[in-house]
DNA sequence: GGGGAAGCTTGACGCTTGTCAAAGCGGGGT
DNA sequence: ACCCCGCTTTGACAAGCGTCAAGCTTCCCC
């Protein structure tokens, strides 16, 4: 792993070696010239504890944010303090651009352990992919993944019943652990049921009623944030009937 | 209106002083020469008729849509048949956006009246936005706009009960109506309450069951599809509490 | 290490919405 | 113009999920 000096970009390159997914991240496809002039543009990564904003909703928007390292959650709040979940976001993901249309961010972005992210100064991104088309057309799938992303959502929370909400969203967390080298089957839920049935539209009581029944009948293994999964296709079984089953 | 003659924009344009707010359409702050590249660019127009597919889900994705008139749904399908409609668009609205991921669309494009639309072959365009920067950020926009609807469509199937998604899609109708410059509280839906409930994530019954409701206690008057509104305060009302109440 | 607050589980009950059914109305095509 | 089919409305009933409540565990901070 040689020249790591004072690369941030490196540090990118090392979050997207863990990515079987490299479309993930940003440099794919670029040469040495244009890595160059991408590392220029992206800030000094930034470091944020267990609970801190990474920015907020109605903050004037000024840049993207890939996650390095870290997860996070994305909320939208009400006058009267509830809160809805929009996502959960992983390394290699990147936040922020629903604040594209309106110069404003319209979420809350919420790191849910340590985390550490880089910024992305959206109007020198914007004029960058100009020169390297490559990268263009890269954040332009970026932004159609996000919608086919809520798209999927969108079904989930307008056709499936609580069960099959539940199995796709661990099907969902399983798949994308995996696709970072994290085991599929055995992993540590980062979110409180609270936030998962915020993001499910469901009760904090319906998630736990229902991670128990799945427990019950031995599909999966439930202790508290820990949770193991033994028989995945039952799960798929779930949601098979429903339109396009597979994680976004 | 002078040399209208072969100029597939200058209807874009047309369709576009119906509009309050130009950034629905395409040509915004361009020059007359920026306008004849992308005139050159926009391949000729094409009629639907009601029920024609103007893609499909699973088709190449080849270029964007933009509706000149008429009023489209999007929907996905599941292999037993049942369809969930994913938003219904109108005049000034660019669809395809979602295949630009996987190079696949996403869902079908099905026209619900008589309609007209633009082709706009992805690969130049994204060229030309290359030459012409603001034409760049606007399809940014366009697309982060696109996601700002689509999370405001999971808040409100998220969050609201049956009669707040009713009034919250009556007020957005009314509200997308009004900035094309028709009558914002007497209108024709050109949809079915089934294709409503589905994008509702309600069922039928459930949709004409609160309708009748609305129009009981006086708010609205409801003649099969002809709509009208009678007191707005009361419907927003009803979606105050809820997170982002205005319409996308 | 201990205390307290926050999160999780489980139960009982009720409401909203889905399901099933029947009847009325309207519109499009022959 | 008429007829048939599809859409809409309305009712009765059932089920799934939300609400309220109580008790328990865990984690964090002092």
């Amino acid at each position: 792993m040689p020249e790591q000096n004072n690369s941030h970009l490196h540090a990118l390159k090392v979050s997207c070696s863990n990515c079987t997914l490299r479309e993930l991240c940003l440099p794919v496809g670029l040469n040495r010239d244009e890595l160059a002039q991408l590392d220029a543009v992206i800030r000094q990564s930034r470091r944020l504890k267990r609970g801190e904003y990474m920015f907020r909703s109605g903050e004037a928007f000024k840049s993207l944010f890939a996650i390095r390292t870290g997860f996070f959650k994305t909320c939208m709040s009400s006058q009267d303090g509830r809160e809805q979940v929009t996502g959960f976001h992983m390394s290699g993901e990147l936040l922020g651009m629903d604040g594209i249309s309106a110069n404003v961010h319209g979420c809350d972005a919420i790191a849910l352990e340590d985390s550490e992210v880089c910024e992305l100064p959206f109007t020198r991104m914007q004029s960058l992919s100009r020169d390297i088309p490559s990268l263009q057309h890269h954040f332009y799938r970026l932004m159609s993944r996000e919608i086919v992303r809520d798209q999927s959502i969108m079904l989930l929370l307008g056709n499936m019943k609580a069960d099959e909400r539940l199995a796709a969203f661990l099907l969902n967390v399983s798949s994308r652990l995996a696709t970072r080298g994290f085991a599929a089957n055995d992993f540590i839920l980062r979110m409180s049921r609270e936030e998962i049935g915020s993001f499910l539209g469901l009760k904090l009581e319906t998630v736990s009623r229902t991670l128990s029944k799945f427990q019950q009948q031995g599909w999966i293994k439930v202790d508290h944030k820990h949770i193991q999964l033994y028989q995945t296709d039952e799960l798929k079984n779930l949601i098979s009937g429903c339109i396009h089953a597979q994680s976004h």
